[in-house]
DNA sequence: CCATCATTCTATCAATTAATTGAATGATAG
DNA sequence: CTATCATTCAATTAATTGATAGAATGATGG
């Protein structure tokens, strides 16, 4: 006979296979868009046959899905509400763990004396883009750009930000995105945009928060 | 320094609270309003010890708080987005493991040709309420009814349903509900009242739900 | 203060999980 | 068919987790 427990404890296999850092990575990673093992092993610092590991344990939990390409797998989510799901662990995380505000703070840490890096809410994001007063910049490696990104965004990945700087307007406030709410590349290029002059802001969420969302992506 | 993994593997140490099928019998519970240690223990068949030892651990997580109200110990949940969060983990694993499907199909198996006895989503259950054609009817036990249940609503216990038969009306059709959508209480209630010729079908939701919805509790 | 009750702590054992290594499989290009 | 590349499998080890039993703590009522 089935009972309730064997349900929940079913449930608790789903929120096992999101219960290690490396998994969240990964899932962080393949918000962006599908990818190969190779490729996610190499943004998450893990070994291949680490990472491999790990997505077929989130394979058997039913949050990604694997299907062969040639010679490579290509991982996917299987439900963009994982997207939602992480977005709330967050959000639960992070209003009821002190520790946890504690490591965003220090993360995120910046010399903010009159707030004017404060990030941009989605709001305010589609207030400036539908008035024009705003540029979109990503600042993601191309590879995860050229899966979907905002609409009219320009890429600059971080690592190229200072050879590229001529596509980068004068005349408006700049407001720079990348993967999520915890990812620093948005941060890091607001702070050398800004010694350098620029008007910048970033965006207080990333690329797959706005899909999730039902927002236009290009 | 802090470094993104550092948040993900906070965010992993929640999602292990969430990772044992006795913790999740313990949050189900708490979302219906705060207990004791020992209240809980019984309602989830765990031992005192073994009880306290998980609670701990969720309060380790940030997800239920303890408050000392004489000899008991008051275990709440912290965040009211705990249910939303259990809720969309309930969809994604739904959705994606087709063993959680067999598992649900299973436990809630019913002999239904006609289709009848198909649950009551929310809006219809709001509409039914509004119009007045429905009679609500809490299954759950008097200590959780009391703690808040949704407005007009009946409270006759499982165990009590023979007894109480009286305050039930004849002329409108009666919905059941109780703690949530993997609760077979008011599936056991519909199944025994549609024998004795009642017109009654399952909120396919639970009070925990309704509340986290912002709807109306009395 | 003492007895009682509710809960937590401590120690222990069994079971599960994560990382590592090296071998095995599957697909492709020559 | 063979060499190569991407991924998975299998075996081992260390670390973590869960259950249990019994001692310890904290609050209450006489």
């Amino acid at each position: 006979m089935t009972s309730q427990q064997d349900l929940l404890d079913m449930l608790a296999q789903v929120a096992r296979a999101l219960g290690n850092g490396h998994r969240l990575a990964l899932l962080e990673r393949l918000a962006q868009g599908g990818a190969s093992v190779e490729s996610l092993a190499n943004t998450t610092d893990l070994t291949v046959g680490n990472a491999s590991q790990h997505l077929q344990h989130l394979r058997r939990a039913g949050l990604v899905t694997a299907q062969r390409s040639g010679k490579q797998m290509i991982y996917r989510l299987t439900d963009e509400r994982i997207v939602n799901l992480l977005g709330l662990l967050r959000q639960v995380a992070e209003t009821n763990l002190a520790e946890m505000e504690r490591l965003v703070s220090r993360l995120f840490a910046e010399d903010d004396a009159d707030g004017v890096l404060e990030a941009v809410s989605r709001d305010e994001l589609l207030a400036g883009l539908a008035s024009g007063e705003v540029a979109l910049l990503d600042v993601r490696p191309e590879e995860e750009y050229e899966a979907g990104h905002l609409p009219e965004a320009i890429n600059i990945p971080l690592e190229q930000l200072g050879d590229m700087l001529g596509k980068l307007p004068r005349d408006r406030e700049i407001v720079a995105y990348c993967r999520g709410p915890y990812c620093v590349l948005s941060h890091e290029a607001v702070q050398r945009l800004r010694q350098l002059g620029y008007r910048v802001r970033r965006f207080e969420e990333g690329y797959p928060e706005w899909k999730a969302a039902g927002l236009p992506i290009a």
